[in-house]
DNA sequence: TACAAAAGTTAGGCTTATCTAACAAAAATA
DNA sequence: TATTTTTGTTAGATAAGCCTAACTTTTGTA
């Protein structure tokens, strides 16, 4: 058993290490993600590396050791199976349905996760597009294509998004854009590296550092 | 905000004073119940007691202030009818429901908490027969009468358990005993209070122990 | 390569929620 | 009523998770 903060760390490590690539982390990047200070992250690393869920040496990089990144894929999967039920049958809209599933991916119980997995029928993604780690804990790659890096007149499909904040998801929402849309970008702007994008027969335009937070196949 | 043990110390003392007609609690009675020592409930007596949450002075009796007494049945009114929601739309048994609840109870968020209701068609009563206090904090008067309470020859139905413990839950589900059963008092044992009732024509003996955790009606 | 900047660590403190042990007040009883 | 028992309180300790301030190691660059 694992408290919340520790789940937090390795959700956090998951994150930082296997779904980014980047297959190891620093204290300082750890720290900032979680909002906490790299000393306390450091306090933790040790506890962590003493249960044997992280791969840690002083001064060194972190990696999840195999316990480590189960137990985050755990907390990840339980994570999406409740935004999933807040979505579908709640009626929480898009923007809502991270913050509650923060608290309610800690609860403990592997049967009401098998039990709300069979509820909803098994599903493969989430409400954001994000891919639902299975029982045993294998996940569908991550998309990794984004909307900036479709070539002008080129046509995509917006599978998911990279950040799931409230005020980008409320953006996205707003200019009209949702999850399978068709898209084509008309053009690319050298100058300010602006996207602009047709969707309905409606054009669009929408900054680098959005269409790099945009999934698209 | 109240963290989680707030939360169960305001549950405990509804439970010991409002609920059980007492109107009064004792720290160690308290304490007890929470399975903490004496001492760790005084320590969080005085903090309630900061946040006008418990009306207590030093060696005097213990009550909940109006506003103690409203948190304490949103505590309730959330463990019911994630309840419901465990043993009616994900099959949980009877005797599985609590433990999980008592994790869901803490959730927060309002707006969880009224999709839910909703969602389950606002229900009126949890599994156990108990009823789940409305948003505003309104709750059924709880049952008072116990199968020990009925003359022998009465009949009576079966409306709630007042033990929750998977130990006893499974007891009566055991015995063939469910909410909403008929029953008949065949007799009571002068000597060591054993009670003889009838279910669907088949006679069981229960303790005096036994009879006085069912309700009913 | 030497040194400044960045990254990481340690030491010492704080708060929450718990404990034990010793003490004080209230209640029960002889 | 005096004394014992029960009940309640205080003081001091511990573990988790966080902090700041000071220090050390590593990395990047002039």
């Amino acid at each position: 058993m694992l408290s919340n903060a520790e789940e937090n760390y390795l959700k956090t490590l998951l994150r930082l290490t296997v779904q980014s690539g980047n297959k190891e982390a620093g204290t300082n990047e750890l720290a900032n993600m979680l909002g906490v200070k790299p000393a306390t992250a450091n306090d933790m690393l040790k506890k962590l590396k003493a249960k044997n869920l992280v791969d840690y040496e002083r001064y060194g990089k972190i990696r999840l050791t195999a316990a480590g990144k189960k137990w985050g894929i755990d907390i990840v999967r339980k994570h999406r199976l409740w935004e999933t039920f807040l979505y579908h049958k709640l009626g929480f809209s898009w923007d809502e349905v991270h913050e509650v599933a923060e608290q309610l991916e800690h609860i403990q119980s592997a049967k009401l996760i098998d039990k709300l997995d069979e509820f909803l029928n098994f599903p493969q993604y989430d409400p954001h597009g994000d891919p639902i780690p299975s029982k045993k804990g294998e996940m569908k790659v991550v998309y990794k294509q984004t909307l900036f890096d479709i070539a002008p007149g080129k046509h995509c499909k917006m599978v998911a998004v990279k950040d799931n904040s409230t005020t980008f998801l409320k953006y996205v929402v707003n200019l009209g854009l949702g999850l399978n849309d068709k898209l084509r970008v008309v053009s690319k702007n050298d100058f300010d590296a602006q996207v602009v994008i047709e969707v309905d027969g409606k054009k669009i335009s929408v900054s680098k550092k959005f269409a790099e937070n945009i999934f698209v196949i």
